[in-house]
DNA sequence: CCGTATCCATTCCGATACTG
DNA sequence: CAGTATCGGAATGGATACGG
């Protein structure tokens, strides 16, 4: 009888957001999308969980407007799963996660995937943190404040 | 009989943080560590979560070097919980979901806490992919390739 | 090839009682 | 105040069987 506590109901933008990816496997799904991955059967094989649980995250992902559904391209009767605006929008999201995964959690002498600028074939640079004129900030340099508008 | 999957033997830098980070609380509890919570019962307050949960994800954020106990400054017996230079480096992830929390799980005119630059005032720039040489990067522009060193 | 349905083990989480 | 111990319900995840 006791219900999950969701964080819709906060006011903080980062609470909210943990309902739809805050588990272990969203983020991978995304990360396949972004990497061009949007049949079932390919994200399966790239992450090899069982079919019903990339089910249930796949349907939870479309539900929370983050992935969305077009016939397949081939003849195929399924369709394919790809990124939303708003799933687009994880892009420096996953890019900082990919970085700070990438620095901290590899030996230096350890093989890893690294997203490179396609046109330059060099990594892309450390996402930063900047004020509006473009000063880079550290967490000491920043508050959290009330705000009614954007 | 069924061992949770862990990302830990993945070559994939976003896959590895999921472990330590991928879950409904732990990424809440960072949160509050930059905006200067270090007490049990602060978290406590601030989460609203019961304590033998955040006495749990306390102990793994500290198991995977994110969080450290030091001795707290008044006199009392007990520790306090800060962030250590693995866990500062989340620094741009939470903002990057912060902003897209802002963006895509608040209606305009509803209130929400804002991340400002302390001394302008001024919300902070919103966080962007960039190449090596500055320019901005959409996730067309980019591709993930296997590297052996930094 | 794409999923859905079922079953079961594990884990997570909330409430509460208890110790220092 | 700061935790630990215990319990029970809920959600998650894995294996597999099955229908389109």
């Amino acid at each position: 009888m006791v219900k999950r506590t969701s964080h819709q109901d906060t006011s903080c933008p980062v609470a909210r957001p943990l309902d739809a990816i805050g588990d272990g496997w969203s983020l991978l799904i995304i990360r396949d999308a972004f990497d061009g991955l949007s049949r079932f059967g390919q994200f399966q094989k790239s992450l090899g969980l069982a079919k019903n649980i990339l089910s249930a995250r796949l349907q939870s992902l479309i539900a929370h407007d983050i992935l969305r559904t077009v016939p397949a391209g081939d003849g195929s009767p399924h369709h394919e799963y790809v990124l939303t605006e708003k799933g687009l929008g994880l892009f420096p999201v996953l890019v900082a996660l990919r970085q700070w995964g990438d620095e901290f959690f590899f030996d230096r002498t350890e093989p890893r995937a690294r997203l490179v600028d396609k046109e330059r074939r060099r990594p892309v640079a450390k996402v930063e943190v900047r004020s509006a004129g473009g000063r880079t900030l550290t967490p000491e340099d920043t508050v959290i404040e009330m705000r009614q508008d954007g």
